[in-house]
DNA sequence: ATCCCGAGGG
DNA sequence: CCCTCTGGAT
């Protein structure tokens, strides 16, 4: 409710979330670099194909579901010829154990047909190209083309879009607009491999549920740590 | 805005 | 039980 009055001197009842500076985006980001050395896609993949189909089948999935599937499913179809060869059901069977598999398995064949009929049996370097293909939109294709073609893009997946906006280092109200917060905030040199990073921050520390705030670089710049009080040491062990 | 859709965690 | 997991198409 807003009964109670609030004093005229406040333009907003709510201070609007601070975006964090560039200082502080290139603290965070650096310090997720420290922490993460190596970090790279946890889904297993062989090449450009193999890649695309598991992104494809990660979507509203962990990459652990992802993975358990794919070994039985690209020992059957490792190539796009294979997948179509083998089928819709027969995919379906594959991947049955990962949520949405219906359509997951109709776009994975689809996808297939599409690669052999019009890109010779490759996967396009191509964000129109990838777009067009069934069961690819944006965030699929940003990831493909990170990882498979070393482009400077950053997929906005539901980990990266919570941390634009919990912590305020890219605030949007879409992943589209996040997206472009963080290539313009984010160093140039430094856009690629972030993806990477921002991921397993997410996935590990800035967790959607219970967050763990005592190990996050950017405890000090935070926003989400000012609207819950959280407090910057972890919780006592319990005797 | 809604549908697709299963596994794992709390 | 409810929430979340590297979304996309209608």
């Amino acid at each position: 409710m807003t009964a109670t009055a609030r004093p005229t001197s406040r333009p907003s009842p709510r201070p609007a979330r601070r975006a964090m500076t560039r200082a502080e985006v290139r603290a965070f980001i650096e310090q997720l670099a420290a922490a993460n050395p190596d970090a790279r896609s946890e889904l297993n993949f062989v090449d450009d194909f193999t890649l695309l189909v598991s992104v494809v089948l990660s979507a509203q999935a962990t990459d652990a579901s992802v993975n358990r599937a794919t070994v039985g499913l690209f020992a059957d179809a490792p190539d796009p010829a294979a997948m179509v060869a083998l089928g819709e059901e027969k995919v379906g069977a594959h991947i049955r154990s990962i949520g949405l598999w219906r359509t997951k398995a109709r776009n994975v064949v689809a996808l297939s047909q599409q690669l052999l009929d019009r890109f010779g049996g490759k996967v396009p370097h191509d964000r129109a190209a990838l777009e067009s293909l069934p069961g690819v939109g944006r965030k699929t294709a940003n990831v493909v083309m990170n990882i498979a073609f070393g482009d400077s893009t950053m997929a906005v997946d539901t980990h990266i879009f919570r941390i634009g906006n919990r912590t305020g280092l890219a605030p949007g109200t879409t992943p589209r607009a996040v997206e472009e917060q963080l290539v313009r905030r984010i160093p140039a040199d430094m856009l690629r491999p972030a993806h990477h990073w921002l991921i397993l921050h997410g996935r590990y520390v800035c967790k959607a549920r219970k967050p763990e705030c005592w190990r996050c670089p950017a405890f000090e710049p935070c926003q989400y740590r000012l609207k819950e009080d959280i407090r910057n040491e972890a919780p006592a062990t319990k005797a």
